[in-house]
DNA sequence: TCGATATATCAGCGGTGGGTGACACACTCC
DNA sequence: GGAGTGTGTCACCCACCGCTGATATATCGA
């Protein structure tokens, strides 16, 4: 559905339209307050779900579910350790979180 | 509207919600696959808006609401340039992209 | 076992934002 | 001036997504 223009100034091709999917669900996931403030809180080291719902003043189910999204792109993980077994901690996956911005860099960064 | 729970783990404090606006912004900006699209393709040097219309499959209407978004938030400088005055260019601003990225890097950096 | 706490999942609702079409404006060429 | 092209702006519609409430599961203490 284009607006065809038969005649585009000298003939500039290349106009394939670039793949910006990888890029693009990283910023997707980042574009909401909630995950992107999880995301800088974990931070500072793991944090269960019901520290992360108070300091976000949201009900923890829909952190959760936040955070489920976060961990399914791989940007968080989550266990629960022996020394509090009834509670989940998430902490930053920070490999993953260096390659998302990497991601990022293809669309913010200059050519070569 | 958070779940109150009377005893969070070890009385963990610090649970201010960050303060995410900026990077926030960047990432609604990105994302969205055209606006996305729009800042990879500009990678190679200025485009009017009927050729990045037509790399895109989009109405040149369209390609031009998302241009002045990515405007306003200085990541592109737009220009009707001598040689062609018919046409506006558009070019990103290498300094703000480069900014922009530094913001994302506050939520996928570690801390400090 | 029963109750309480913590987390997870899901259907449904409502607000937000992107696409579309109509229109206005700028510029060039005839 | 008038036609044609290129760009910008706006109201409207609709799909998508985040929030909510209900429910399920897990773990521990009494």
């Amino acid at each position: 559905m284009a607006a065809e223009s038969p005649t585009l100034p000298e003939l500039r091709l290349a106009l394939a339209p670039p793949d910006v999917e990888a890029p693009l669900a990283v910023a997707v996931l980042l574009a909401d307050r909630n995950r992107a403030a999880l995301l800088a809180i974990m931070r500072d080291g793991p944090h269960c779900v019901c520290e992360l719902a108070a300091a976000l003043d949201e009900h923890s189910n829909n952190v959760s579910n936040h955070l489920a999204r976060l961990r399914e792109a791989g940007l968080v993980r989550a266990s629960r350790p022996a020394a509090d077994t009834r509670r989940v901690y998430y902490e930053r996956n920070e490999a993953a979180c260096r390659a998302a911005l990497a991601q990022l860099g293809t669309l913010l960064e200059p050519l070569g």
